[in-house]
DNA sequence: ATAATCCCTCTAGCAGCTATAGGTTCAAGA
DNA sequence: TCTTGAACCTATAGCTGCTAGAGGGATTAT
């Protein structure tokens, strides 16, 4: 049994971001103390533990909502499992795709050694879409 | 003098959203037409351009006050704009390579083959960080 | 003149938290 | 046992960067 306290140290997620969680339906209510403090057991540790671990990898809450159902459920098949992944990695990817064209973007428009604004070339490419090497 | 309507069109910048820009002081209020409706100038067209340009590299909108001030003062230096690029460039590839250790956790976890959820990776892996190859 | 399409303001909503105010409870030291 | 200070409680509002809706007025083409 530990506060709230604790599990967002045993955690690393905040307290207002536990109590969020529950607000969502991502975790159930905990008991409460005598004074009506939240007091958590190893599962709850665990349940948190999960979520933060799947928000990390970028999943929604929706998604999770819907992970932590199927965590539930060991006998059923895995296969909605396996397609959140692959989206998920989908979408990772296409991130990296883009996120790697800003940065060939800003890599060229940062080598700008101009004095002076008037032949800056990183204000020049903003005000001027055409000068850009890629489109985004 | 073209309407909200015909700037949307040709900068792809979606009415509300142009509205918004307005509201949050980066565009100045233009004429209005004798009916109340917003009339902008070619000037306008440029600016929002800009607006448009820097939000798809990434700069928050307060950058981009601070970027369109730049642009507004040809003469001084632009070591600021350097600055500001050069932030934004680190954070891109901060967050690259964080994507790509997320691609890489995603790929071991989708490379699962198991048929129920009890030996399933991917949910095996959320519930348990022990289990990853990469801190995130 | 009339209809279709645009535009107006205002307000509320989205995700995923985070912060603040104003109060209560817990745990440890004196 | 009492006290104090840290931790906790609820409720509400705020953050970014938009987007959607309601309930109306303006413009334009026929």
């Amino acid at each position: 049994m530990f506060s709230i306290g604790e599990l967002s140290a045993r955690t690393g997620v905040k307290i207002p971001t536990i109590r969020y969680y529950e607000q969502m339906g991502l975790i159930a209510a905990p008991e409460r103390s005598e004074g009506n403090q939240r007091r958590y057991s190893k599962d709850g540790l665990k349940r948190l533990s999960f979520i933060r671990h799947s928000r990390e990898l970028g999943f929604s809450i929706d998604d999770i909502r819907g992970l932590l159902e199927l965590s539930q459920h060991p006998d059923k098949p895995c296969r909605d499992a396996h397609n959140m992944a692959a989206r998920r990695l989908e979408d990772v990817q296409a991130r990296i795709a883009k996120l790697k064209r800003l940065e060939r973007e800003l890599k060229r428009i940062s080598g700008c050694d101009a004095d002076s604004i008037a032949d800056c070339a990183v204000i020049e490419t903003l005000a001027d879409h055409g000068l850009c090497e890629t489109d985004h």
